[in-house]
Parts: C-alpha cells; structure tokens; sequence
DNA sequence: CCCTGTGGTTTATTATTGACACCGACGGTT
DNA sequence: AACCGTCGGTGTCAATAATAAACCACAGGG
C-alpha cells in the first residue's frame, strides 16, 4: 500500500510550529516504521536538503530546501503573496482571523494567516494542515471539487475532531449540496472548539478549486450581523484572488456568488 | 547507491524559475529512471503535496506542500526573513545585486535575492542551487565548514562552470587556506562569465557555516574601491546576521574580520 | 547495576524497481 | 484519411535494492 517513498514523505508532516525539531526514535514511533528505515531516509532526506541535523543536537528539523522550493514555486505561480493582501484586508476590516489554504494532496496546506489585533481573538498556526471534512475551508473545496477527488477524500475515515464533526460521508455529501447553492461554507465548531469558521473557494485557471479563503471567529462572538458581512468580504476576496490568480470560478460558483450580491 | 527516495527527491530538483512545470516522459529522460517508476513517483508526491499535477495541462509543478513546509521551517527558525533585510541594505548601499543562500545538503540553496535598480546589474534567479566549489558563496562556507562536510562535497567532480573554474580539489584546499585568513572569498567568474563575487559565511549556532551573504557585481565593473567598500559593508552584515539568527562565527572567522577591521 | 532511553549499524527476507511492450490520445505531415 | 512521432499512463515479471529485526555503544535515572 504505502511505498517507500511515501513513507518517508510522511515524516515531513510530523514537523510543525509547535514540534520544528524531531528526532529518530520519535518519528519512528510516529510514523510506524522501523528505526533503521526512518534513518536511511533521514540521511537522504538530509543530502536533498529537505531536513537538516543540526549538529548541535541530535535532532532533525526542516532543511533550506524546503524554503529554495517554496521560492521556486512562488516566482513562478505567485499565490501566497497574493493571498496575503487579501488577508489583511479581510482581518482588518472585521476584526477577526483570515487565513488561506490551499489543496496539497487529499488535505490543505494552511499558507497565510493574518491575525487581528482584538485581544480576544482565533489563534491558527502557520502551516497547519486543515482536514477537508471537518473546516468551512475544506468543505467549500470539496463542494466544488470533482466528483473523484471528493470520493478519494471521504474513502478515508473521516475524523471527529470535535463532538459537532460530520463523520458520514453521505450526511456531508448532502451537506455539500448546500455549500454548492450558497457559495460559502460555514463551520460551527465542527473542527474546533468555539471557533467558527466562514469560507468561500478560490479557483485554479482550470475551474477546480485551488483553495480557499475563510475567517475564523470565536463562537460567542458570531452574530447574524458579523456572519453576512463576514460573507460579503469574503466572496469580494475572493473575486480579487480568482483575479490575482488567474482562476476561473465554476458557472455553479459564480451563480451562487451573484444569489448572495442579489439578496 | 541512490536509494528509491533519492532518486524521487531528485526529481524536485528539475524545477526551476525557468521550467516550473515539466511533464513525465521529460522528468523521466532528465533523471535517468524508468518513466513507469518516475510515475508512481510522481503520483505519490502529488499525494503529499510536494508537487500537483494541473488538471488543466499534463504537466506537474512544486505543489502547495512546500509552501506549508517553508512556513513550518521559517516560522519556527526566522532566517528568510532575517537575511532579507540584509540583501536589501547591501543592494541600497552598493547599488549591486545581493544575494544569501543557505547549506543544502551537498551545495547551497539561494533563499534571498535582491537586485539594485542599476541598469546594468547581475541579475540572479531565486531558488537557484549554488555549486560549492565555484561560488564565492560557496568557497568561504566550505573554508569554515567541518573537515567530513569539506571532503564530501569535493569528493564529487568539480564541474568547469566557466573556464576559470577551478576543478583540481588540493589546488581548492590551498584556496580554502586563504579563505580562512581573509574571513570573505573572492570569485572572479568561476561561476558565471562577466559576474565578480564576493561572499562572506554566516554561522548556525553549532559554530558550522550555516550560508553566506554575498555580492555579484559585473566583472568589468569591479574596481579595488568598490571591492573594498562591499567587503566591509559584507562584514557588517554578518555580524547583524549571526546575532539576527542566533549564529555563532568560529573562532577563526572572528580574527579574520579583526584583522580586516583593523587594515 | 540494571533498566530504559537515545542514535546508529548490521544481515536475511521481502517488497520495490526497471526494462519493455502496450494503450489511447493528440498534433503535424504527407 | 492514413501515417508518424510524441505524449501520459498501465501492465507484467525478473532482478535488485529496500526493509525489518536484532544488535551496539552510550547516557542518564532509579
């Protein structure tokens, strides 16, 4: 089932903000694989530049190669700095916490949060990995996703990560049926605790969705006057981004987009 | 002796600033490995993000994934952002292109370019994997660099990047001798025609070059005063440097920089 | 002094690779 | 239309390279 590369693609995702340095044995335990394995792979992982030792420690941490790729990715297709522009907008003109993610693989890669400066305010990690089942941001990206990359999302068990996660898969498909008429998507503690979240998609120049664009409120705070100018940004947004991008919304999209300007 | 990983690694490495999307059979015949396996490969680093096919085209490009890997790496250890500060204060004051790069496995991975407004200037691709041995950049880390780490990446061939190359590795060794006692390396178009560079190294906190800070100037423009002047300025950056990211120069690069402080 | 943790290395087994042939599709030429 | 070369992708099967389990050396703690 897993090669062996992916196997050792794997130990990347084990490395976060709050975990930048692992070391052997860890990820072993983590990943399931054998120690010896999990070295091998270090090693070459290590000569690529991808993970670095710091000779310091004994400790592996993510390499300059990651951060060379990410500049080769941005000159060429620039989408995290345009992201970023439309996140500060939207935090400052609500208040509260935008971020942006895009689909890597069957999840998306969180990459840019802008923080508002309220005290009280949702707190997202930079380079999290968000679950597509269970955020306003990976719903709004399966509503509007090909029908063959939603089925590979839901084969997998979907994971309750709180007590309100949708974990069947027809109950979310119906669910999505909604996202798709409306447009955005909203997520009420479905993924955290007290936070809500509100999305709309960003699209790919080949009208699938490329990500999304959402802002995350504490959920006392979410009021029904909040909400609809939360959605009225965020759909202006993300007409700026498909723009900026490049992307052409779907016909489905645009038509949902133009529902809400109309009511 | 290249393990599956590696060769799979390797593959990232075809994509640059100037070929961001490469198709299979192109991927296959560059890397030397069988089309069917450079496949799966693919498939599975698309699987993690690493790198997304486009629906639209056949072709595959650097994913979402290495943007969240970046933001982990940069989040938790600030040195892109840190080294950009630097190149732009040395582009400002020099009125020529700056650049940083960081040790990446056997070579070096440019993380920072910034380019003066000069009509006639180096200009210098970002994400661009620097060789050791022909690089100013290149030769002031392999002079501070631990014995292993020095013999490893001369044990390769040294390729003839221009005529003036050097490619013998003792007659490289004796450079790295001098290196040592100016504190900078000089590189007088032994990577690329028309370009004079000028580095100096900046250190990781194991006392181990961690990169180098450099300057590229058009060779003809080079003169004793302008080399003078970006020397200094080169050593007043990576003082800041070290301290920005916690760097601590080796002992013998700190009496170079004494001694040139003090001529 | 044993016990458990670490990072790292060895060897027999097993799963992965690579060569090659093949498919359907696309785009130019003839 | 028929032909040609290319593309992305799939299948099979022998050979090879990766894996897993055991093992080392070392470090700290009880």
């Amino acid at each position: 089932m897993s090669s062996t590369v992916a196997k050792a693609l794997s130990l990347l995702d084990f490395f976060s903000e709050s975990e930048p340095e692992i070391g052997l044995s860890e990820l072993a335990r983590r990943s399931g694989v054998d120690k010896a394995t999990v070295h091998r792979m270090l090693v070459v992982m290590c000569d690529y530049g991808l993970l670095e030792k710091r000779g310091d420690a004994r400790l592996y941490r993510l390499g300059a190669g990651v951060l060379r790729l990410a500049r080769v990715r941005e000159t060429a297709f620039p989408v995290s700095s345009v992201f970023q522009h439309s996140l500060d907008s939207l935090s400052a003109a609500l208040g509260e916490t935008a971020h942006a993610s895009l689909v890597s693989g069957r999840a998306l890669a969180t990459i840019g949060v802008s923080e508002s400066n309220r005290g009280s305010r949702v707190s997202l990690v930079a380079g999290e990995i968000l679950p597509l089942h269970s955020t306003a941001s990976g719903l709004v990206v399966l509503a509007f996703a090909r029908p063959d990359f939603v089925d590979r999302a839901l084969s997998e068990a979907l994971l309750a990560k709180t007590s309100r996660t949708i974990t069947d898969s027809s109950i979310l498909k119906a669910r999505l049926q909604e996202v798709r008429l409306t447009g955005y998507a909203e997520a009420d503690q479905t993924n955290e605790d007290d936070v809500y979240g509100i999305a709309v998609p960003v699209f790919d120049t080949d009208g699938t969705p490329a990500g999304a664009v959402a802002v995350a409120v504490p959920a006392h705070r979410m009021t029904s006057d909040l909400r609809r100018q939360t959605i009225a940004a965020l759909f202006g947004e993300a007409e700026k981004l498909n723009y900026g991008i490049g992307g052409r919304p779907s016909a489905e999209f645009r038509a949902a987009a133009a529902r809400f300007a109309q009511s």
